[in-house]
DNA sequence: AGCACGCCGACT
DNA sequence: GTCGGCGTGCTC
């Protein structure tokens, strides 16, 4: 025996010799040290004692002991035998935490399904299953003559075992099954699919004509030498969708995954049915109504190679992949895309960082792309792919602004656009009325006195629902009966103030009472499935009349529909938030691209009181990339996003001088710097929010490098101020709005 | 974030 | 007499 080896075999190491760090899942920017008398791969999962409860964490690594006296605790079960996560989401995950800021214990356990995190085995669902035992093998059958279902059942399972559902399927009796395992003939067992699937690629259906444009797309994406990020700019009803998929063939053939992100889970089954009716091979969804046993198949199935494609929501984005091929981005400018709590991450940028990391071509797509990727076109760090033409005969949509100011309305819909929807209507044309208030009414106004009806809580008035009978708020979800007198001079003259869409749906039956009105909102799409079956109506036609929010605009097709009317959107053309106008121009392109499909062209209206204003005149007549430009010069001038790299430092508290306070010595320890400036504290948008105060400190620096240095450094410090100590803070890299 | 420890009001 | 309110402080 070798010498080294019976040393170490004669002298082991004493148990408390190791100590490794340990990223835990708790809102603290440190790790902790821990000893144990192996030591752990990197990356594996691990059970601590933490406090006085018991944590799931990352082991990180061994360090040599630190001379501290500390009582280090050890770690009290090693899970995984390796690292749980794939080498590139293990530094996506390390990287994403240095980049936002966010404590990395927190941002792994976002790595992973919610039984991973807390500590499950990472196998899949296991069923039960019976087989016979020795016994009921050697069993002579004809013993159970007087038994026929157990002799009938036995014989089966000695032919082979089954799963429980089979069982049932086959009609065998459970209480015969019962009897058998009492008489120990056959025994329970888990049942665990094979991890081992594997798929070829095989096409479902032949793919379709495609455009000079779109061929061009396809074949600048595969022909390039080496992985990139492409920006896919396709008007509504271009093709992008095409695009993908023929992309995706390509990679699909060399037998390597594609991991598509879509903005909202309305959208997905839509997306799904579509590629597996192009693609004969493993799809797999990765969203939020899942169960967690589902979710954590899919993941599974995406890890061991066996999903060839996975669509997903912004959290898919940390889907560990065995080959990963591409990445598509659907609706790249959508914000719900970018979370807004806890761990605010942007799930487009880190694809584009994930794309880069691993060699992998990433697409971007949308009909109206962010600021941020227009730029990123311009200063050629992507490649940009422009889709201008519409698919069929469908020719481009006629805007057309209606001057309200002066203008009586009703139900906030002035005589022009009642006659001109009177007369789509008489052509059985299909009209879409947009409206991005839900309720009946935004407020509650008292006629005699003036009185508006404001949210005990926050800075913000009750929304009216008169069918429910109800006052709520939108912003904290308070809810009280609808008074029947003011609170100020009793006066019973209470009326609606505004119009939302479930007074627009009231009033326009009233109006055009031979035609059916369909209403697709939040409050009318609440049963569950009930929001794909009103999209199915809306597109079938079967109502000529549609009142919808924010909810239709995104990626729903109505073929039938030939004008839009957008309602109320002087709210934007000045409003606080700077991405205010961006979002207003992509929500009227998206909108006015539900209009026009079919042969017919369709007509956008739009209502305003300054229907002269500067940008949305250079949407009208320029299109969305001109006014893009247009937007982007001014964030060059303001030096906001994408040209000012921004981190936003939020703080709340019941007592508004606490919130200040925190931002104030926040403030106070960031080092003055040339080229950075330091905005506030100042109130946010809506003051007061849910019975606290919000306050908001803006860091803008020049270079993403300096804010990263600037951050890293003062961070750690910044913690333990006292004054943090009595609010809820949170730091936001890259906010999308000062909301 | 949890969770324990700690010091003051209305209840079996 | 105690159950429980949430302030404050710590977590290897």
């Amino acid at each position: 025996m070798n010498a080294a080896i019976k040393a170490a075999q004669s002298t082991p190491p004493t148990p408390s010799s190791n100590v490794i760090q340990v990223a835990v899942p708790v809102p603290l920017a440190r790790l902790f040290d821990y000893d144990c008398a192996t030591v752990p791969a990197t990356g594996a999962r691990i059970q601590v004692p933490f406090g006085s409860r018991q944590l799931v964490g990352f082991c990180m690594g061994p360090v040599e002991p630190t001379a501290s006296a500390y009582k280090r605790k050890s770690v009290a079960r090693i899970i995984d035998d390796e690292r749980i996560l794939t080498e590139p989401v293990w530094q996506l995950l390390n990287w994403a935490a240095d980049y936002y800021q966010h404590p990395l214990g927190e941002v792994l356990a976002h790595g992973l399904p919610v039984f991973l995190r807390q500590g499950e085995a990472a196998n899949y669902q296991t069923t039960q299953a019976y087989r016979a035992t020795t016994a009921g093998q050697q069993l002579e059958l004809n013993d159970l003559r007087r038994a026929k279902q157990q002799q009938r059942l036995l014989a089966a399972l000695r032919a082979n075992a089954l799963l429980r559902r089979d069982i049932v399927a086959q009609e065998f009796s459970l209480s015969a099954l019962k009897a058998l395992i009492d008489k120990q003939l056959i025994e329970v067992f888990q049942h665990q699919p094979s991890t081992q699937r594997d798929w070829t690629f095989a096409i479902g259906s032949e793919p379709l004509q495609l455009n000079p444009e779109q061929a061009l797309a396809v074949a600048a994406i595969g022909a390039a030498q080496r992985p990139q990020t492409y920006l896919l700019e396709g008007v509504t009803g271009s093709g992008k969708t095409e695009v993908y998929l023929q992309a995706m063939a390509e990679v699909l053939r060399k037998g390597k995954q594609v991991l598509v992100i879509v903005p909202e889970i309305g959208l997905t089954p839509q997306t799904l049915q579509r590629f597996q009716k192009r693609f004969a091979v493993p799809i797999v969804m990765l969203h939020s109504a899942l169960t967690d046993r589902e979710r954590l198949d899919a993941w599974l199935d995406a890890k061991n190679g066996a999903a060839a494609i996975v669509i997903g929501t912004r959290s898919a984005i940390f889907t560990p992949f065995s080959r990963l091929g591409m990445i598509v981005i659907d609706e790249e400018h959508d914000s719900s895309l970018k979370q807004q709590e806890g761990f605010r991450y942007h799930a487009r940028d880190l694809a584009v960082v994930r794309g880069h990391k691993e060699q992998v071509p990433v697409i971007l797509g949308s009909a109206t792309p962010s600021l941020e990727s227009i730029n990123n076109v311009t200063q050629q760090r992507y490649a940009h792919l422009q889709l201008t033409q519409r698919a069929g005969q469908a020719r481009p949509t006629r805007h057309s602004v209606v001057d309200i100011k002066q203008m009586p309305l009703k139900a906030g819909l002035s005589v022009p656009l009642i006659e001109r929807m009177r007369e789509e209507l008489a052509r059985g044309q299909q009209v879409l009325v947009f409206i991005n208030r839900r309720g009946f009414a935004p407020a509650l106004l008292c006629h005699e006195c003036g009185w508006l009806a404001q949210c005990r809580r926050c800075d913000a008035y009750y929304t009216v629902h008169q069918r429910q009978q109800l006052l709520q708020c939108h912003h904290c979800g308070d809810q009280q009966r609808l008074p029947a007198q003011c609170h100020d001079c009793g006066s019973t003259q209470l009326v609606g103030r505004g119009v939302g869409t479930e007074q627009l749906e009231q009033s326009l039956t009233e109006l055009f009472p031979d035609y059916p009105v369909l209403r697709i909102d939040r409050d009318s799409t609440r049963k569950k499935g009930s929001l794909q079956q009103h999209l199915a109506d809306a597109t079938e036609n079967k109502y000529p009349l549609l009142v919808g929010t924010q909810m239709i605009a995104k990626g729903h097709h109505f073929p039938h529909v030939t004008l839009v009317a957008m309602l109320d959107i002087d709210g934007a053309l000045y409003s606080a938030d700077f991405r205010a106008a961006e979002r207003l121009g992509q929500l009227i392109t998206q909108v006015a691209g539900r209009a026009g499909r079919a042969s017919a062209p369709g007509t956008v209206v739009l209502q305003t009181h300054h229907p002269d204003h500067d940008l949305l005149q250079d949407l009208i007549q320029n299109g969305y990339a001109a006014f893009a430009r247009s937007l982007l010069k001014e964030r060059e001038l303001t030096q906001l996003p994408p040209f000012g790299q921004l981190a936003l430092f939020r703080a709340e508290a019941h007592e508004a001088q606490h919130a200040q306070a925190a931002l104030q010595a926040i403030a106070q320890h960031l080092p003055t710097h040339p080229e950075v400036t330091v905005l506030g504290p100042m109130p946010a948008v809506m003051e007061r929010r849910a019975g606290r105060y919000r306050y908001q400190l803006l860091l803008q620096c020049q270079q993403r490098g300096l804010r990263q240095q600037l951050l890293q450094h003062c961070l750690p410090q910044l913690t333990q101020l006292a004054e943090l100590r009595r609010v809820r803070w949170s730091l936001d890299v890259d906010p999308q709005d000062f909301s």
